[in-house]
DNA sequence: CCCCCGAACCTAGGCCCTCTAGGCAGCAGC
DNA sequence: GCTGCTGCCTAGAGGGCCTAGGTTCGGGGG
């Protein structure tokens, strides 16, 4: 029979926009076998199961998702930087609900530990921050905060969730206004009576990025 | 064969204690009829197939949920109240894994539409926001911040993406003394030159609360 | 009390999916 | 041209969703 020329890497690429097509969760090594006109099972020489090609494709679309972020927030500071990094990741999540989807899946931490694209997402979410003046806990509190309210918002508009009749896009730009003025006004330990422990320590393990 | 007395709210019950313990996307017909010592094609009288049933458990957990925030939250104005319902969402989605995931998915609008607990979820979000004086658009706007954030956030901190040594209780609180802050100092309508439209019309369709 | 009828549960089977074991054929190097 | 590696194959087990159609249990009317 002709020989394909199949790789991980192919699978994995293919898979990413398998994903984008029909949902992350509806890829299945089956259709992925039939796109390549090939059987299933010859997928596993490359592939040891399903459960890798998922977590490829999680480490894949977070490279990508993390440069295309990188190379909007180069070069720009404070407010600039925050939009240029809420933009880039909600436009990356729209156009690519399949890979998006993937980033978001558990993944061994021992393994995305030492992901490059996990390293760099921490470098630049911490780098942006640091125009407020944020030092720990309160830097790692923030990158949680902005951490979940991109994922929140693009995930909830990604499943339908807003239904009102105002333009999304809109919201959106308030809401990244609305996170900058409460970066700006970060709450401070105001060290009231039997203030909370909070070791304002050292950075420690740095939090991860989307690609989780 | 002795009867075991299925009907469609035991079978929702049932999926919604399955989704908590397995996973919501792992609730099989197959598992669920294993739980009832029943063969899967049994369960097709009381429940059309997979997504019905997985809608109904959405439903139900949307209905519990909201229920438990607006316990917390009555009686509560401004930022208690804000406090109250965050606390109470985090502790749904932490204690109810299952349950909170199913409340994301997607689910027809005109169905959701017409559910108590997309009003009253409506009705209590719009009305714990009334104590921050804001007015259309800009309420809706903050009510899509507040369910992006908090969704982000515990579908981040369910899937196991806070690594970082930092308590995430104590970030969480932060984070909501943070969108305290915001909602203060919302972004108000600056009349620079050419404005956005910013249609600041009524309420229209309202957003909706965690049952999408 | 009995019968009867509808509902509750069953078996059988089709289709799709994942994954394993083992076979054959094309391509590289000798 | 031969050899051997490896890429792709067939065969098959196991599980999940769902349909069609059978059987038996339980309660209500005669």
């Amino acid at each position: 029979m002709a020989r394909v020329g199949l790789s991980g890497e192919r699978l994995v690429a293919a898979a990413a926009e398998l994903a984008d097509e029909v949902g992350f969760e509806n890829v299945s090594l089956s259709a992925l076998a039939r796109r390549f006109g090939v059987k299933d099972a010859s997928l596993y020489s490359h592939v040891r199961g399903l459960q890798e090609l998922r977590t490829r494709v999680a480490l894949l679309a977070g490279g990508e998702m993390i440069d295309r972020i990188a190379a909007e927030v180069a070069g720009r500071a404070g407010k600039d930087a925050l939009r240029a990094f809420a933009d880039a990741y909600r436009a990356y999540a729209l156009a690519h609900p399949g890979r998006y989807a993937a980033t978001q899946i558990r993944v061994d931490p021992a393994l995305a530990a030492d992901s490059p694209a996990m390293r760099r997402t921490a470098e630049i979410t911490y780098g942006m921050l640091r125009g407020y003046g944020l030092s720990e806990p309160d830097l790692t509190d923030a990158v949680r905060l902005l951490r979940g309210t991109f994922h929140g918002y693009c995930a909830l508009e990604a499943t339908g969730g807003f239904n009102a009749a105002r333009d999304v896009r809109a919201s959106w730009d308030k809401a990244v206004d609305a996170l900058h003025t409460a970066l700006t006004h970060w709450p401070r330990e105001t060290p009231g009576p039997s203030g909370t422990p909070g070791a304002s320590g050292t950075p420690e393990t740095p939090e991860e990025g989307p690609a989780a």
